[in-house]
DNA sequence: GCGTGTGAACCTCTTCACAGCG
DNA sequence: CGCTGTGAAGAGGTTCACACGC
């Protein structure tokens, strides 16, 4: 049974979401029990820390042999929800928001895309792997015909408040927004971001730190 | 002048990135000086963290008025070396990959894509907003020719491996990983993801608790 | 008065080490 | 004997609160 002891951090629900993923591997490579170590090991990260996290919702494991690789997945899968994963919109058909939805989502967990927006009346109407491109004026009507999704948001900056404010009002209150400006929404909403250019940024200081070492 | 006090850890780091875009923002804007507070507000950190951060590089404000935009800008930009922004490639011409060429680094302050490189050669030779889709085996010569990059890796999954393998024997020690399979990486080699499916599960794990709180 | 720079207090997360169970 | 679950110790990061300089 899953008993939530306390607070539990946002750095336990990344690591969570971690171990799936690894349990999803281990469970196509046939095995069925599987060690904090090797858990541990894969995502580069201490056994305790592993076992610390699992123990925060319930004990899962087998002292002597380890996890079941299949119960511990379904066990995680219920903690962060994506038993039954939401519906994920793309708000912005430009070339990330197109390149996402031809990606699809395999390998995620059950994730898929359900629509794609765009203001630019010249796309909607247009296909992208099988989605219609809508119109922003659409919005509101899919999500509340979808139910709670996760909108990822790939619009060019500049319009991304814009865009934040329609999905905020549309009712969605969980984003993901690939633009590097600053966003603000209402309490309760949930807004995260994909920084690839912070991203540059921390890699270009530890390879200059790594030559001004190297002199 | 800029004199580290201390070990800095990578999240002081990423915020020094968020200054920065605060600050390109800001001069845009016409402003000269910005206060801790300023800073603080737009990154919604506090504003005892912005002097933390700030201080443990120097004195860069002025007390009773605030930082100078230009000038912190400047010494931020040196901290991180992206004064002198590395040459950054993409390997992998697939979706992803091309997305982010046609994206371009605009606003990035000053990184550039500089080669784009794919095994699959009904793909090489062909073009990508300006630049040619090189194979692989150009790979080590041309990163020779560009002196330190950062690669960043948008193949499918199955063969990121063998591209980091590739891309550490060209002599590349900063990397940017969008595959979710686990990755090794020699000591020494920066090895970074973007997780956009851990993203969803975490955004997926906060809603399904507030809903849960709800009833 | 205002805002920076900073020691001290506080808090959170990680690692250690071991009891206890299979 | 092996590995989990966990209190205790340790490390790291954040907030507080105030002295100091503009």
């Amino acid at each position: 049974m899953i008993t939530l002891k306390k607070r539990v951090s946002e750095k336990t629900i990344r690591r969570l979401s971690h171990y799936a993923r690894c349990l999803r591997y281990s469970g196509t490579q046939g095995r069925n029990i599987i060690t904090s170590r090797d858990l541990a090991d894969t995502c580069k990260i201490s056994s305790a820390a592993v076992r610390k996290d699992l123990a925060s919702y319930g004990e899962f494991g087998k002292q002597g042999s380890g996890y079941d690789v299949n119960r511990l997945l379904e066990n995680i899968e219920k903690i962060l929800g994506t038993d039954n994963p939401p519906p994920v919109i793309v708000i912005g058909a430009g070339n990330i928001g197109r390149a996402l939805i031809k990606s699809g989502l395999e390998g995620s967990g059950g994730y898929s895309y359900s629509a794609v927006f765009d203001c630019d009346s010249s796309k909607t109407g247009l296909m992208c792997a099988g989605l219609k491109i809508r119109s922003m004026t659409e919005l509101k009507e899919i999500i509340d015909e979808l139910g709670e999704v996760i909108a990822i948001i790939t619009v060019p900056s500049g319009v991304g408040q814009e865009a934040v404010d329609l999905l905020v009002k549309a009712g969605c209150n969980a984003l993901l927004s690939f633009t590097l400006e600053p966003l603000d929404v209402p309490e309760g909403v949930n807004l995260r971001f994909i920084e690839v250019f912070t991203e540059l940024d921390i890699l270009t200081h530890s390879m200059r730190k790594k030559s001004r070492k190297r002199k």
